[in-house]
DNA sequence: TGGCTGTTATAATATGGATATAACAACAGG
DNA sequence: CCTGTTGTTATATCCATATTATAACAGCCA
């Protein structure tokens, strides 16, 4: 998987590294028991300091994406801690919807939306 | 309008004001032409600096959610710039449907909650 | 043993959030 | 005209976080 830093971003990089992470497992491109690069290779890779990219899988970790195996590195393992994650997406929801209505979208432009990003990543 | 900061969030408190207003827009609690309490007034009510406060406003200002008279302070005027806006709605989405999709929670289930937002805010 | 892993510690730098104090120009109302 | 309010701007300080750097440690494997 390709993972690319935009250095002009506002979004801290180990977020970065989180979010493209969490997409690279959304989208099957790593799968449960897939390694993750080193710390250390990761960090040479994209040209990143080796403590930003450990923060980056300490965070994956404490969230439930990856554990972590002193011989295999990080190692991908959802945790589907269902209630936790529902309460939080729908936080975030309530968010872009309220901003979405705002901007004069409508639930059903929504739902489309939603739909093509499924269909985008299939 | 009822607004409350959490001054135990990891969220920065202009960010707090910032949402909590457009989701005061969205729910008709603000309306076109409302004006917003001043600075200082609003500073003073939840106990906050001004400064704190006028930069949620500017951020609002920034993002066409409100204009600024100097005689009626920050007054709610949507501009309803449908390109822009979808474009960063896709991305959000995209973010938060990886993350869903990874913790086992369906299409479908997206779906539902939204109903569920929009039955619950009417 | 040598080399890899994650982990931890410490320090330096930079950036941003929040606060404080202060001043300014524009305008409304008395 | 004067006073008070508005947003706006300019400093300055304090603190938390992000990023980098250097270094060391323990566990594991060939």
């Amino acid at each position: 998987m390709i993972i690319e830093i935009d250095f002009n971003s506002d979004e801290a990089i180990y977020l970065q590294l989180r979010n493209q992470i969490i997409m690279g497992i959304a989208t099957s491109q790593f799968q449960e028991g897939d390694s993750l690069p080193s710390v250390r290779q990761l960090a040479e890779l994209v040209g990143i300091n080796m403590h930003t990219v450990n923060k980056a899988y300490t965070v994956l970790k404490q969230e439930g994406f990856v554990k972590v195996d002193r011989r295999r590195g990080a190692v991908i393992a959802v945790d589907a801690d269902r209630a936790r994650t529902l309460t939080g997406l729908r936080k975030q929801l309530q968010l872009i919807l309220a901003e979405s209505s705002c901007r004069n979208i409508s639930k059903e432009e929504i739902h489309e939306l939603i739909e093509e990003i499924y269909e985008e990543y299939r």
